[in-house]
DNA sequence: GCTGGCAATATCGTCTGACGATTTCGGTTG
DNA sequence: CAACCGAAATCGTCAGACGATATTGCCAGC
């Protein structure tokens, strides 16, 4: 049995095959790095790839079909974003976070999201284009009953999105989506018509050009997710 | 004449050398493409690269006598550490920062640090070991009356990082190093002295173990970065 | 003379195959 | 049973190659 079984504490290692190796329609026309970024983000919404787990390039290369260039590319950018950690010689594995870790990550995103809807409110105050960002939160609120799924998440970030781009500040363009990552596999038991709630506070004060309110909404946002880690395995 | 010539609007195009390909005895014992990215980030200090400069894979690969494979792992580090800006088939340059960039980077800069000297003080009156930033601190200060050169923004950085250690948020550790880097070439006419009181306050308060002091004093600081760049050229 | 189209070139994205370096695992020995 | 040692696994890097894409320079036509 080669690098197999028990590698780290909870004995998560290497997956039995790879999610859905070709994508579908919306997710072509793009490098073969770029997809294979996705499918591993994809496939850690789906649980295919859990915290612990290790990225074995042959296993890569078998699963989606790419060279190793391709495969070490992937995980360098994945790395980038915080996704996966690389040890020199020992490869790269699923970043594990602690709770003080999400909690530590959660603190970043609320001031970045804060600042972000802050400016997006200036702007909007400003006479910017809204129609992307209500585009984004129209399609968000569709997902207002449903269960937590890929395309929720998917649609979340593009909610986050919208909001950053909206401020027109390239840093947190920058930085904001790897930091959206680690929302990924937390604040799932967090309730549903009270995060909407929340959402809606955040969209109402930025659209009416409101800064102050729109940061202050972001960052209550966050803090609620926050406390809601803390209270489930804090 | 191939790739070269006013490429970009500034005329900026491709250095004549590279700058010290071996360097000298701090930066060995890692792996090529750290090597090769700590070059580029010196020569960036140097000023051998400019911004709007383009990074020529087959160029890098002849100036610093290493593979493709080790070139392109580095343009993807620089790139995750905004350093460069790389586009689909044609490649890499080194970040053009406006002023408003500037001030936009900054503006997250504050917050990150902010909240870094926040907990970073509150590591300190939790008891935490202050040795490795008293040293950081200590350090620094050699180069009070020094001119701006590569030395002290390595010992600037440390400073950074060593509050940012202190303050145990792998998050901030994590995202701080890619902020630094807009540091580089700006800020070089904030008066020196003024600078240092700055630094001292920031000092002084993580040490004191006083939070708010801590984030109110790394603030100001980075405020009055900011207003020094939006002054010189916004 | 200037503009549009086309071929040549430069460069990038990816693939294939290889070798040494380092870690990890399993078996042997005292 | 612990320390040691060799084999396997995996990573870091190198070399060379091919098609894809962007850029450039040239030529014809207006």
């Amino acid at each position: 049995m080669p690098r197999s079984a028990a590698a780290t504490p909870t004995g998560v290692d290497r997956a039995p095959s790879a999610p859905s190796a070709a994508d579908s329609p919306p997710v072509a026309a793009c490098s073969a790095s770029t997809k294979l970024v996705r499918a591993v983000l994809r496939g850690l919404y789906e649980g295919v790839y859990v915290p612990g787990q290790r990225l074995v390039e042959p296993d890569l290369m078998a699963q989606y079909g790419v060279s190793r260039s391709t495969v070490r590319e992937s995980i360098k950018r994945l790395e980038a974003d915080g996704v996966v950690e690389v040890l020199p010689y020992r490869g790269a594995q699923i970043r594990r976070l602690s709770s003080q870790e999400a909690r530590d990550a959660l603190a970043v995103v609320e001031l970045c999201v804060g600042l972000a809807a802050r400016q997006a409110a200036e702007r909007i105050a400003d006479g910017a284009d809204r129609t992307a960002f209500e585009d984004a939160w129209t399609h968000l609120q569709g997902f207002q009953s449903a269960d937590e799924s890929f395309e929720f998440v998917r649609a979340r970030n593009r909610f986050y999105q919208a909001i950053t781009r909206l401020s027109q500040n390239r840093e947190l363009m920058r930085i904001v989506p790897s930091l959206q990552v680690h929302m990924i596999r937390r604040s799932y038991k967090v309730a549903g018509p009270a995060r909407f709630a929340s959402y809606k506070a955040m969209t109402d004060a930025i659209l009416a050009g409101q800064p102050a309110a729109a940061e202050d909404a972001a960052r209550a946002h966050m803090r609620n997710i926050a406390a809601a880690i803390a209270a489930e395995d804090g």
